[in-house]
DNA sequence: TTAGGAGTTCAAGTCGACTTGAGGTCAAGC
DNA sequence: GCTTGACCTCAAGTCGACTTGAACTCCTAA
């Protein structure tokens, strides 16, 4: 259970490592997010460390958004060999793009949401917050600023 | 269509305005998102600038992830009037955090992936690419750094 | 030898946020 | 008078990524 793994892991230690429930670790094989695991005699599957490390970077890119089926893609063209490079380059930058603009429409939301944070804030240390409204619901700042 | 609106608008001018569809806003308006919205003698909604500055909102809010219900609690508590200005803060205080959160992910994310992007394309530049892989799709970088 | 716990398969359910669709009303322009 | 287009309601469908569940097989330890 410390590190003296033999590189040959069952699914629930695999779980234990990566995260990911033993359901979401057949279920993304079943996805073609591995290729085909092994298994032992007894039918059960039996995981490399590489498979773990792959987990851990599939877990990254599902974290930032990336759909299965690109993922699969991506599987797919490692998979088939050297050769097909420059597509997988596309592919993953395509999706760091996809990950910076998500990013910055984020930090964007945070600007409105963290303006009115402070408004209340302030208002709040001073006493004053029930003087944030004089009419209505949706003019909480006048026009922003 | 300039400016010239006398601020009692359409669904249709509100969905040109805010970027939601006109199914979006009965949906946000069934939601419990915005207060009663006003009809027309013949019962078409008729929206205030207010209401669409808030519709505003309510999209970077909905962008940065704020379930529904957390932002109809947020309505809700506008328009019960001043007094609970406190849970207000901690909503959208809460939600900050939230956010903050996610986009530290989002950064730990891209590193990741950013690291790979450049891999291939130094080598995709130095005509190194197939030289990438040694063995299985699992092990891209060594152990990454 | 029996009870547990960890696996297995396959099917179905869930969740949130919309989206789509059917069927109807109304005012304006030709 | 008749079509067109914007609007209305209410119900149902979709989508992605899991999650849950039922029914079964193993292996191990008491």
């Amino acid at each position: 259970m410390t590190d003296t793994d033999e590189a040959a892991l069952g699914i629930g230690e695999v779980s234990a490592r990566t995260g990911l429930a033993t359901h979401t670790l057949r279920f993304y094989e079943d996805e073609g997010l591995l290729a085909e695991v092994r298994r032992n005699a007894a039918g059960r599957r039996v995981y490399t460390r590489e498979d773990v490390d792959w987990l851990r970077v599939c877990a990254k890119l599902r974290a930032s958004g990336m759909p299965l089926p690109e993922i699969r893609r991506y599987v797919e063209l490692v998979r088939e060999g050297p050769g097909n490079e420059a597509e997988r380059y596309e592919l993953l930058h395509g999706h760091e793009t996809r990950v910076r603009q998500q990013m910055a429409d984020l930090q964007e939301a945070l600007d409105t949401i963290h303006g009115k944070v402070t408004l209340y804030a302030r208002h709040l240390a001073a006493g004053t917050a029930d003087q944030l409204w004089r009419d209505g619901p949706a003019c909480e700042e006048p026009a922003a600023r």
